[in-house]
DNA sequence: GCGACAG
DNA sequence: ATCTTGTCGC
């Protein structure tokens, strides 16, 4: 797919703060995002690290939308060029992600993303950047809630609760399975809350997270381990 | 000042 | 994220 390479990677924490204080106001968490009744392509990103090597593998992998079978996948290998700082991790990951969904041959209707979007300190998650950077509707799901509150959602599946930052609500808790612990959703770009969960809740009949972030992240480990060899 | 802190 | 064995359960 085509990936505009337009933007800019800031080396000090006070210019990312700025570049994400540029970028939120682009933001829109608004509307239904694609409509996939007719077929479409969601893609999974993910990213593995070799510290000793001071490198990153980027792994983007698309599902089928009705069947979320495999129908496409692409790995990245780059140079880690920001550390992880909370709050940044858009600096450090995404530079490979675009690489990685620029090899792909088409470019698909929906980015699900191992993090947040809205729910973050500056509303600009990591699910958020790359959504403007790409133009595609994208969301996050996360593992843990970061900095945020939240009341345990009920035991069945798909039940869920707000994510709150103070009095404003920034995402949700959503029981992909039951027994198991929650997932943290949140809007990235051009789709909201509410449909975000409900393409969670599709992408993950079976396990904890959505298959599209099971099957990148399998993805990026393997060409990592590939790539050391 | 100290600890917490997506991946 | 990553370092890491066995173990309990479906």
């Amino acid at each position: 797919m085509l990936v505009p390479h337009s933007s800019r990677w800031p080396t000090s924490e006070e210019a990312a703060v700025r570049e994400q204080e540029r970028l939120r106001d682009l933001v829109d968490i608004t509307g239904p995002g694609p409509d996939l009744t007719n077929g479409g392509m969601i893609v999974g990103v993910d990213v593995a690290y070799d510290d000793a090597h001071n490198r990153a593998v980027a792994a983007a992998v698309v599902l089928d939308a009705a069947s979320h079978l495999v129908i496409d996948q692409a790995t990245a290998i780059g140079h880690i060029t920001f550390p992880y700082v909370s709050g940044l991790l858009a600096f450090r990951e995404l530079p490979v992600v675009l690489d990685a969904l620029a090899a792909l041959r088409h470019a698909p209707d929906l980015i699900v993303c191992d993090g947040y979007g809205f729910a973050h300190p500056r509303r600009l998650g990591l699910a958020s950047h790359l959504g403007v950077l790409t133009g595609i509707p994208t969301f996050g799901v996360a593992k843990s809630p970061f900095l945020y509150a939240f009341d345990t959602p009920g035991a069945q599946r798909g039940q869920s609760s707000p994510l709150r930052d103070g009095e404003q609500i920034v995402g949700r808790a959503l029981r992909t399975q039951r027994g198991v612990k929650p997932v943290f959703v949140s809007a990235g770009h051009r789709i909201d809350l509410d449909h975000a969960c409900a393409h969670t809740l599709a992408l993950a009949p079976r396990y904890r997270l959505p298959e599209t972030t099971r099957q990148a992240d399998q993805l990026c480990r393997r060409a990592l381990a590939a790539a050391r060899a």
